[in-house]
DNA sequence: CATGAATGAGGATTCATTCAT
DNA sequence: GATGAATGAATCCTCATTCAT
């Protein structure tokens, strides 16, 4: 009411019911951060590059966050429980984009020989998307982005590791080897 | 009043307000992971092994759940918000003793000469349990253990990056060379 | 919700909070007495007279009441305890507005050398006052206006007393010599 | 309970219903304010003494109460509605006792030749009373004892009026002659 | 007699939704 | 399409009372 300017009445002339408002909130919410996630991610262009850009793009998720109150996915996650089948299926839905648009990536990284060629783009994606998610969780429990942070930091190693080209560490003082823990 | 065979009022006699019913239910459900959790790890004595017991007790964990619900610390850091200071004073008090027995563990493990003495616990704690608090969100989503499991696998390998001895790597395809991500 | 005609939820749309309700009604029954005493007093020129016409104005105020339940100060003063101070606020400036009333004529009296000029209006108003409220739940409890009728005759005697010109008694009986106070 | 240092069930072995406990609380706080103007009283001897002394014996009401919680007659008069028809009976019969004493009073003094023949006790006992009642009311509503103070000292007029003897006025600017009612 | 847990009706309030204007 | 009053079920909580111990 207080966004649109409409008052009860008007909104139920856009939406049937609370849950369609729910839905349609989650989708407005998801699409803030997927165009942001989209516009970090193209301004790279190798795969292990743009893997380092998804995971950047949640940097200061929770001290700036593109949208208000939080991951909408970790959100509805755990609130939507069995009696909102489709806002469910919608949040279902977000994490598969999400998961496609990682495999898309690494899968590319593979097909040009940047990364591992035995690499599991499932598990990668699946391994990127839930430290980001606990992370938030985490970061927002505390009210501050040092645990998002480092759940970051983690990642890009983690990316690194991915990579045939074996890098040299960057953010000093995190790994005294070459081996990346 | 399902659970206890209460009316309404009756349970009003032994909690102020709901919020102290659901202080009480998350300290409760709590205690029964932390309980999980302590008797995995005790049942092993290195600090490598222990971290590896400790991940390992959160496998099935949304399938057979130790406590119904999922995991209390994830919901109710997502559900808590502003309005439920104490409720949120309780979520962080789990997730520090949480982290303190992880950040324990490794500093056995550095003292011990099992872990490499550079090791950060803060940064490992945090991605210990950022990694399976995501997993279980995602994993309770779809209704399958998969996303945990592939947590639990990549935890594993991360675990054993932490050690002074070289491992082989098991479980194949992970990680293409020694050098464990 | 008898006199609305609407529903619980209905009268929540009015007013905030049940305080908020008692507040409303104890304002608006106290306009009805309000507006019935300045009706009756108005009729009357001199300050005497209108000082008479105070005091009926609560004649038959038990069994025929300009507002049903009774007096609203009385009643509010008695049930609105210290969890009420919005509430009792309005109370005590019902009763101021009601004094003033009665001081200003009084004060008028004076200065028109109907009254003597030694009288104390906060006192008058202060007599007047409580003796009607005192008589009000006197009547109220016996369900007859004997009680009043007996103290609003006793107020016109005092309300003579306080003119300059003498007056010969009207009501038989009531005072042994023929200078009624 | 905080008085008796029963628990609720214990209270219900000495007490039907709340209304038993309330009718007895009732007549207890009573029995208090009875016993205090009942002291008061029988320490003069003439009946126009007597009567002041009744009236006396309401000073300080509202800031040294002899009973917590105002007079409990006018408290339960105006709370006590049509659905505690026993509470009421008790009341009642508290303010019979209350104007009996002083019908009592002014009887024996029309009797000893102290107040004149013609005086109305019914009429005496009423405007002591409700003048009181209602003063107490006011003063609490202010949480001030001059409003009962002028009640009071408005009654000793009204008293010495009703004596044979000519008294002086003292307390100047209440009545225009000397003679009293 | 005392306890305190339990009852279940009721009370204040909110919330999702509808509907006449 | 928008309004905001109205609905009535639901939610949180209290209160008078009961009862097994």
């Amino acid at each position: 009411m207080k966004l649109t300017g409409l008052h009860r009445g008007g909104i139920y002339h856009h939406f049937k019911t609370k849950d369609e408002i729910a839905i349609a909130a989650f989708d407005y919410t998801l699409s803030l951060i997927l165009e942001a996630v989209m516009a970090k991610v193209s301004t790279q262009s190798t795969a292990i590059e743009r893997l380092h850009a998804f995971v950047d793009s949640f940097q200061g998720f929770t001290t700036q966050p593109v949208a208000v109150g939080g991951c909408p996915i970790l959100n509805t996650a755990v609130e939507s429980d069995d009696t909102h089948p489709r806002l469910r299926l919608h949040v279902q839905g977000a994490v598969n984009d999400l998961r496609a648009l990682i495999s898309s990536i690494v899968e590319l990284g593979i097909r040009q020989g940047e990364i591992v060629a035995s690499t599991d783009h499932e598990k990668v994606s699946t391994i990127l998307f839930v430290t980001i998610e606990g992370a938030i969780m985490m970061s927002k429990l505390y009210g501050t982005d040092v645990y998002l942070d480092r759940a970051i930091e983690h990642l890009h190693q983690y990316i690194d590791g991915l990579s045939t080209i074996e890098r040299s560490p960057q953010l000093g003082g995190e790994s005294p080897s070459n081996i990346i823990c």
